[in-house]
DNA sequence: GACTCCCGCCAAAGC
DNA sequence: GCTTTGGCGGGAGTC
């Protein structure tokens, strides 16, 4: 096979090692060792530079500013900060790195080189991974995007062996495929969904549920050792009850090129990771500890052999793996605290559904919710992904900063949640540090759906910079109370998080069965319900539901006066569970009633109407109906907005957030008129006009987290004036997941100046094209989809009050 | 001291 | 026989 990459061989064997990079990746100290024959070899012009003194004191690479010397000391003091210095300017001048590097070690010596070298952070694994993942379309157009691994290391800067890592667990997510040696095929995202539900089925297959809880019955009783005879026992139990051999998960109908399953490569890191994937479809919540999983993935393959040393090995390869599927945002870091602080992760990517449904295809996955949205949701929103995850890796601090209070039980922020193509959306968006929340999240209507049902589409609050005004009523729902999906959400959130702090997954309560019988029901992630409410929507017109929305509005009221007061999720679950005893007693079924009820809808899904007809009549506390009704009651009685696809009720089941209000100036189509659900602020009208226009981000994050503002700031011209505006513009243009929702209520720092995004302002701002699923159809080029965005919003300008 | 996980040796597999 | 691939574990960096 030809060598594609070239570059290999005869410079390999003088370094004495089939690593084509390794001269250039040599460890600090190697480097520090170089002589200065070399880097003036390398760096000719820098010979004069050789003189010791006073060229280390060069700033290397950021030009001198009088803030400068500030940045450095801070840079020192935290290497946070000082990765995250560095991130920002990744996506710019990757290949400038190397040069970088030599000219900056020529200018630096001693320590001073030393420190000047990347951190260990900056070298990681997952940094890497996402600069791999950020050179690739999520869901590429053609299948011309070959990778080839000699130019993907060299022009990463990293040795090929790193690459091999990515590329296994890619492999394993049928995301690349080994075309040939050092060659592979990109297929991004397009299968994932397929490879998730089809580990998810063979995991069940092979009882990884049975043997998750075996283990953590194990740790729970303090009798899993390594030499013990439980250990043995459950060896044996793993020996007898299913093949342990290790074989790598094909998607049905497709023709992928995994390595051969022989040899070594039957334990490859590919199939490590399908297994360790498997350990998170099949459990619920779906938080898996890498103890946990190291002892399971051992297991298949003899446990009576464990040992410490292997089993370090296996926790090795694991966070590996952990790095690359954190990187595509499958996975997020959290902790769990029983019995010490132990490394868990959490599934964040698509919930995969049973597929005994027998339902619609697209219903048994997440990507599902996406498949109602022909194509907003699917291909243009994850087209912005790869724009957004350059900027996030440029601004995710804002969204790290934003949780850095946050208990260790609290995922890491920067991966919002999951990443179904919308969600990837949301994972993807640099968040910005005081709204990366679901809060966030407004609905835009799609009147032609296949169904016939008009769907609400939950966008971005950058989305809603163009949409949600166009929805007064939106905008008058309190903030903490309005926000139902949001305070599900924590709700939700708070529950995985008490179970993460209490001990992992299904060991959460003393009993591991008592686990499955209460917490399995329970939503592990609040993105699981737009598909949940698309697939349930009308079951549960048919649904009484009055009775579980008091009690689950109960303990939202209870849920939220908590939240509001500490950020902290409770330590007891027991509020949280308070509105889900009715739930549990309906079987699983509740747990689908509460999402339906309270919907999680994670931007970019759909929901259908139909489903906020019922899920939002009983939906309101009376905080909200204070807060909020007069609005909405209101709304749906005003026609002067726009034709309004439903009933009134339908007007009045949608429940949208409201807080994550943006001055923004919305275009309105008179197509769009139609497909949006305007409702009247008749009683809004008559407060106070004034307003400031297009106050910061930032001031309206913070004003609007404060009910008072909401409640008697926010107004809207009574008639919605047809115009095209400029839209303000946020790098964190797409949606949030629901996830993190919750850090939308704290009172974060602010926001770092955002820079304006083309991609965002192109975004629903295409002229001339109705808001219909179908105009939303995905550009499957994932170039440049935002131009073609072309849903249309009743345009509107939201003022808020100066007060 | 535990946790993370980078690094690179080196052998199997591939060509 | 050379190159590619990747298993593996030492040990450094981080917490």
């Amino acid at each position: 096979m030809q060598q594609a990459g070239g570059g290999m061989g005869s410079s390999d064997k003088e370094n004495h090692s089939s690593e084509p990079y390794r001269n250039v990746l040599k460890t600090p100290l190697k480097q520090t060792a170089t002589s200065h024959s070399v880097l003036r070899e390398i760096q000719p012009d820098c010979q004069h530079l050789t003189t010791p003194p006073k060229p280390k004191k060069i700033p290397p690479a950021d030009p001198w500013t009088p803030t400068w010397n500030l940045k450095m000391l801070v840079s020192a003091a935290s290497p946070e900060i000082r990765s995250r210095e560095q991130r920002r300017e990744l996506s710019n001048n990757t290949n400038e790195v190397p040069q970088a590097k030599h000219c900056l070690q020529e200018h630096l010596s001693g320590d001073e080189c030393e420190k000047s070298q990347p951190s260990r952070k900056e070298k990681s694994l997952g940094l890497l991974c996402q600069k791999f993942l950020a050179r690739y379309p999520d869901y590429p157009s053609t299948e011309n995007n070959f990778i080839c691994l000699d130019e993907v290391a060299e022009e990463l800067n990293v040795e090929r062996r790193r690459i091999y890592d990515i590329v296994n667990v890619l492999e394993s997510l049928h995301m690349v495929s080994r075309l040939a040696k050092n060659r592979y095929v990109w297929y991004g995202r397009h299968n994932l969904f397929k490879t998730l539900q089809a580990l998810k089925k063979a995991g069940e297959e092979n009882k990884y549920t049975r043997q998750i809880q075996m283990i953590k019955k194990r740790e729970y009783e303090n009798e899993f050792d390594f030499d013990g005879e439980r250990n043995k026992e459950t060896a044996r139990y793993f020996n007898s009850s299913e093949p342990s051999e290790m074989s790598f998960v094909e998607l049905p109908g497709t023709e992928f090129h995994p390595a051969s399953v022989n040899g070594r490569k039957v334990t490859s890191l590919r199939v490590m990771s399908q297994k360790f994937v498997m350990l998170f479809l099949v459990s619920t919540p779906q938080v898996v500890s890498l103890e946990v999983a190291a002892k399971i993935l051992i297991g298949e393959d003899r446990l009576e052999d464990l040992d410490k040393s292997k089993f370090k090995t296996k926790i090795r390869r694991l966070y590996d793996i952990t790095n690359v599927l954190s990187s595509l945002e499958l996975i997020k870091k959290v902790h769990v605290t029983k019995r010490g602080r132990k490394p868990a992760f959490k599934w964040t990517g698509p919930e995969v559904l049973p597929d005994t449904r027998g339902t619609d295809h697209h219903l048994s996955a997440f990507p599902s919710k996406t498949a109602h949205v022909p194509a907003i949701a699917t291909h243009q929103l994850e087209g912005q992904s790869k724009k957004a995850r350059v900027l996030k890796m440029k601004l995710s601090q804002s969204a790290l900063e934003c949780t850095l209070s946050s208990p260790e039980v609290v995922p890491k922020p920067e991966a919002p949640l999951s990443t179904g193509p919308t969600e990837q959306v949301a994972i993807t968006q640099p968040l910005g540090a005081c709204s990366p929340s679901h809060s966030a999240v407004s609905p835009v209507i799609l009147p032609h759906t296949p169904s016939g049902v008009p769907y609400a589409m939950y966008l971005h609050p950058s989305q809603t910079h163009t949409v949600t005004t166009y929805s007064p009523g939106f905008m008058l729902q309190p903030l903490s109370c309005a926000n139902v999906t949001g305070i599900k959400s924590i709700n939700s959130k708070i529950l995985n998080e008490v179970t993460t702090e209490e001990g992992d997954s299904q060991t959460a309560t003393d009993d591991p069965t008592k686990s499955l019988t209460t917490q399995e029901r329970l939503p592990t992630k609040s993105e699981t319900s737009p598909q949940r409410g698309l697939k349930r929507s009308h079951a549960l017109q048919e649904n009484n539901l009055v009775k579980r929305f008091r009690s689950d509005e109960k303990s939202l009221d209870t849920s939220l006066g908590e939240c509001s007061k500490n950020e902290t999720p409770p330590s007891n679950s027991s509020q949280m569970n308070h509105g889900m005893d009715n739930f549990q007693e309906e079987g699983q079924n509740t747990t689908e009633t509460l999402y339906q009820n309270k919907t999680f809808f994670p931007s970019g899904c759909l929901i259908p109407l139909t489903h906020y007809i019922h899920s939002n009549k009983e939906g309101f506390s009376n905080k909200e109906k204070d807060g909020i009704c007069s609005s909405q009651r209101t709304t749906h009685s005003s026609p002067v907005t726009g034709i309004i696809p439903g009933t009134t009720s339908e007007l009045k089941a949608v429940n949208i957030p409201a807080f994550h209000i943006t001055p923004l100036n919305i275009m309105l189509s008179p197509t769009s008129i139609g497909a949006a659900p305007v409702v009247s602020n008749s009683c809004l009208n008559s407060s106070n006009t004034s307003s400031v226009q297009n106050p910061s981000p930032s001031f309206l994050n913070f004003a609007l987290q404060h009910i008072g503002l909401l409640a008697a700031g926010v107004q809207v011209p009574s008639n919605p004036v047809l115009q095209h505006m400029p839209v303000p513009s946020q790098p964190e243009s797409v949606s949030h997941s629901s996830e993190n929702m919750h850090l939308q209520e704290k009172p974060c720092v602010p926001r770092e100046p955002q820079e304006p995004q083309a991609a965002t302002e192109n975004f629903f701002r295409t002229p001339g094209r109705p808001n219909t699923a179908s105009s939303l159809s995905a550009n499957s080029n994932g170039t440049d989809r935002m131009s073609q965005r072309t849903l249309y919003i009743p345009q509107q300008k939201l003022e808020v009050s100066k007060d």
